[in-house]
DNA sequence: CTGTTAGCGCGTTCAT
DNA sequence: ATGAACGCGCTAACAG
């Protein structure tokens, strides 16, 4: 660890106190110009660096925030994580990013080792799994900050941001509707989050809204957890959805690896995208133009998200003021490419 | 931050000492098993749990180490990251990660934070502008153990952990030439970093080696630092390769963000590729197989450079035994899709 | 086996 | 305007 000069280095070397130096170096009106100066020189010229532990440590506060997500090696969750640090950064606060993996389990683990490391608030868009908020709730009251985004839940009051899921996946379906599907199918994650519920509930309201009947069998909810689980699994579903009797014209995809996914899929399957089969799905990858066909998408603001959030976060941590919580829902934006219109 | 419980607390309220509160808590062999029961009943009861802060502060290191990059939103190194992440838990390490941007200053701003911060050693993937490392030489030598990964340097010695560049790029240009290929261009990053002129050295040596002569025209360097920058600079480039005399037949792109930009720039100026040109690259998307056409790539097993990486940084870490510095060189490995061969 | 004491580096009273 | 002393929570050397 840092083993640079400390405050006692400068003032033995200057001939002062301690405390003195201290005063200097925040610019104290109590300290004398000269000496004030001299203090200055010499820590610059010692490149004289604060130690932000023992700083923390006197303080009670460690200006650092943890942050917890599915995983880091996500586009979609990167983006977010760029927001928040951007932010962050610019507020002089540090992030701590710790990875759940999806395991419920692990995600409390994160947590524990977050709390314990003395963070003051919590960013967190908990696993696909977790559905019990207590642990959350505790420590909430015991008096950590915690802002959840991405990912809500009701069972927690605090600040949270994410996105209208259910306009989102309403439109998404819309426009299939608007470019002549009828058997629009569904894949999304079986998640008890509400996310995933929103957008299922988008998808059925835009079709009762065009008297299309809705089709259970064109809906598929299954564990996305593991990339090795949703390969497998979805492969398996579209193909069953492919040879049913009820073949679907289109399909919505709820998460940005579901979309992904399925289109390698339905390539790597010989089906023909839009022709045999459309598709829209929620993502943010910076590569929907150069796929085949190039992929329409519901993109979400993620660097907002994450940017948004932690403001949020660092509001309630500076604030004492009993500001009540909000929800923050960013507006989607569907961007139509290929894959979901009619070829020509 | 974390208010919870002390030492001091449990100490007051079973009538014992902190010292022998803490000795309980660690397991120490010379405290009474009675007494290591109790503390630890009434520890568990009230969830006590360690200050980490305190815990750093005392012991002189964090157990947490720096990690520069570049940026997190970037596929490639978000896999680094996670490969970073998980050998850093597994060893109860945090990983702290700050983004360069690709701005020397920045960098510079990332590793004085980090290091008044109190890491214990920082694991660095410099920026493409960096060309001075005195200022990791000197906080080298004043004791932080430092690690470079998957972009390297000559100008410091220690650990480092990459991939043979010369290799990857030798046998993506063999490829190519296997191929049919004969005016194959190569675009590239005008870092100077070595990992750019070692992918340009593995093109020419394959292109010497199958007598193809090298033609200058064909080679673009420039600077890909800022998305808008590469973006719009690339749209340029391409445009006046393919309207050149020599127009190439065959492209080898030598990033990740350089070739899936490509491929999707072609797409955008009506060029057929691999018909109208053939292209392959380094990148780790796992969207190759989606894109149009599926993309030829030189992977590169990012979650082994960054666990590998951590591994080394951590035993410079502990070992204090004067192990000689290494350079750790990983094998790329080579995907052949549908870009890079001519169609039948 | 347990308690007392000291000190990590900093900010902050309380004196002077 | 400056210094001495204390305490944040923890560990460890030193006593007994």
């Amino acid at each position: 660890m840092n083993n640079n000069i400390t405050l006692r280095d400068i003032a033995e070397a200057l001939k002062l106190s301690v405390s003195t130096v201290s005063r200097a170096l925040t610019d104290s009106y109590q300290i004398g110009d000269k000496t004030k100066k001299k203090v200055l020189a010499y820590a610059n010229e010692h490149n004289y660096v604060p130690n932000r532990i023992a700083r923390s440590l006197k303080e009670g506060k460690s200006r650092s925030i943890g942050v917890v997500v599915c995983s880091i090696d996500n586009n979609f969750v990167a983006q977010m994580l760029d927001g928040i640090d951007h932010y962050c950064t610019e507020h002089q606060y540090q992030i701590i990013i710790m990875q759940s993996k999806e395991l419920f389990e692990q995600e409390k683990a994160c947590i524990n080792l977050l709390y314990s490391g003395g963070i003051d608030g919590l960013l967190i868009s908990p696993t696909y799994q977790t559905t019990d908020f207590d642990y959350l709730i505790n420590l909430q009251k015991s008096g950590l900050p915690i802002v959840l985004f991405d990912r809500l839940s009701d069972k927690i009051d605090t600040h949270k941001v994410a996105v209208d899921n259910f306009k989102g996946a309403y439109n998404a379906t819309l426009h299939l509707i608007d470019n002549g599907y009828k058997n629009i199918a569904h894949i999304n994650s079986d998640t008890k989050l509400s996310m995933a519920t929103e957008r299922f509930e988008g998808y059925k309201k835009a079709l009762a809204d065009a008297k299309i009947p809705y089709n259970a069998n064109l809906v598929q909810f299954f564990d996305t957890t593991t990339a090795d689980n949703l390969n497998q699994n979805l492969e398996k579903i579209l193909q069953a959805l492919m040879h049913a009797d009820t073949k679907p014209d289109a399909i919505f995809t709820a998460t940005d690896q579901l979309s992904t996914r399925c289109l390698a899929i339905l390539n790597k399957l010989g089906y023909l995208v839009p022709t045999d089969v459309a598709l829209i799905g929620f993502s943010n990858t910076d590569l929907a133009d150069a796929l085949n066909p190039s992929l329409s998408t519901i993109y979400q603001p993620s660097f907002e998200i994450g940017s948004l959030a932690a403001k949020q976060l660092l509001s309630l941590i500076d604030d004492k003021t009993n500001t009540p919580f909000e929800t923050i829902l960013l507006d989607t934006q569907i961007q139509v490419r290929s894959s979901s219109q009619k070829s020509k």
